[in-house]
DNA sequence: CTATTTCTGTACCGATCGGTACGCAAGTCG
DNA sequence: CGACTTGCGTACCGATCGGTACAGAAATAG
């Protein structure tokens, strides 16, 4: 009973994180359908059989990096979140979504976007689809607060507030992915921000 | 000399317009890299070498494909510049836009985000990039010509409000592929036209 | 040590990808 | 009527796709 039958056999060659890391890169860059398994393996590092064994085929890979990009690639949406007003929320929110969109480390636009907006496989599309709103309820649930404390006019309506602010982001990141720099995201997100009570 | 040497030989079987209209929707509802060329040809109703000989390749009917939607299903845009005003421009494309995205017998969404913003062949995502600046900037130079006119205020910017004109438009094409229904695109719109002058 | 378990690497699977060779059908020319 | 030109249909090409069988390597358990 003292080993847990976990750790008998040959130890594991690779960082599961850090070589999931790398397959978001790749994702991000060619989208789901783009990334063939040779493109996501030999910028991973490790073989196919090794990816096969760990995540269990392409799409739970997938699934598995943007769990990692939400964790990794968005902490700066939970971090607006937190701010104290729904202005400061949402001017935040658009701000940071524009530097992260254009990050020099990293590609530009938007994994939940580039990995899939149409392509073969129908699961994809939707779970991208289905994370993004995920997102926007949160946002919404935090605008709701906002209007019953007072710091947004009553009568405004959180979710379509909130939706707004997605359209915003996401065409932001369409941009991003064509090539538009940082500083006029931010030109876009100034005028954005003036459809908002309180800007 | 009567014969200009291209009425002779078996005539066509098919018309090359209507079979191209079916390639938009494949393209629309799969994108680049998920339209396989038995899905295009299948829907086509026509055969490989036949599909070869009219247009060249793949990434050659993806072109033809844009430029046919470009003329047919983007045909409110340039309705939507001939409007009077300034503020009259941007809310009837935003609000046209919103009703081409949903429309009950097309695909979701608009093809030129669909079609690939992702992409392993580069070409493809940097060809829909180019005809969606086209638009941007032809966009810019009708409200460049409104402040001139002065029904919008001097001092604006008309290129970054064009920018961001086409951001709210993008980001709605992303949620309307994601299923989101036509009044609540609306919506989003009516709260992006408070960020105009004029709204 | 041997037995057992698990990961690694090679080498391969059938299916599908975009693209084409080639013979036949269907027209216009003289 | 041939002679010629062009589109159509079948049947196929090499390459690549996602996925896996299998044997050997590296660890623990006894």
């Amino acid at each position: 009973m003292s080993g847990t039958a976990r750790d008998r056999g040959r130890p594991r060659g690779f960082d599961a994180d850090a070589v999931l890391d790398r397959a978001v890169e790749v994702f991000w860059r060619r989208g789901y359908e783009g990334a063939s398994l040779s493109d996501l393996t030999e910028a991973m590092g490790i073989n196919r059989p090794s990816m096969y064994a760990a995540y269990g085929n392409k799409e739970q890979l997938f699934r598995a990096a943007i769990a990692r990009y939400a964790a990794v690639d968005m902490a700066y949406a939970g971090e607006a979140l937190r701010q104290e007003t729904g202005f400061a929320v949402i001017a935040t929110f658009l701000h940071t979504n524009a530097d992260a969109l254009t990050r020099a480390d990293r590609p530009p636009g938007c994994l939940s976007i580039q990995g899939g907006l149409a392509t073969g496989s129908a699961g994809v599309a939707e779970f991208l689809a289905a994370s993004r709103l995920a997102g926007e309820q949160a946002l919404a649930e935090r605008l709701r607060r906002a209007v019953a404390e007072g710091d947004l006019p009553a009568g405004t309506d959180p979710a379509g507030l909130a939706r707004y602010v997605m359209v915003v982001s996401e065409g932001n990141a369409v941009h991003a992915a064509a090539g538009a720099d940082r500083a006029s995201l931010h030109r876009t997100v100034d005028i954005a921000l003036r459809a908002v009570p309180g800007g």
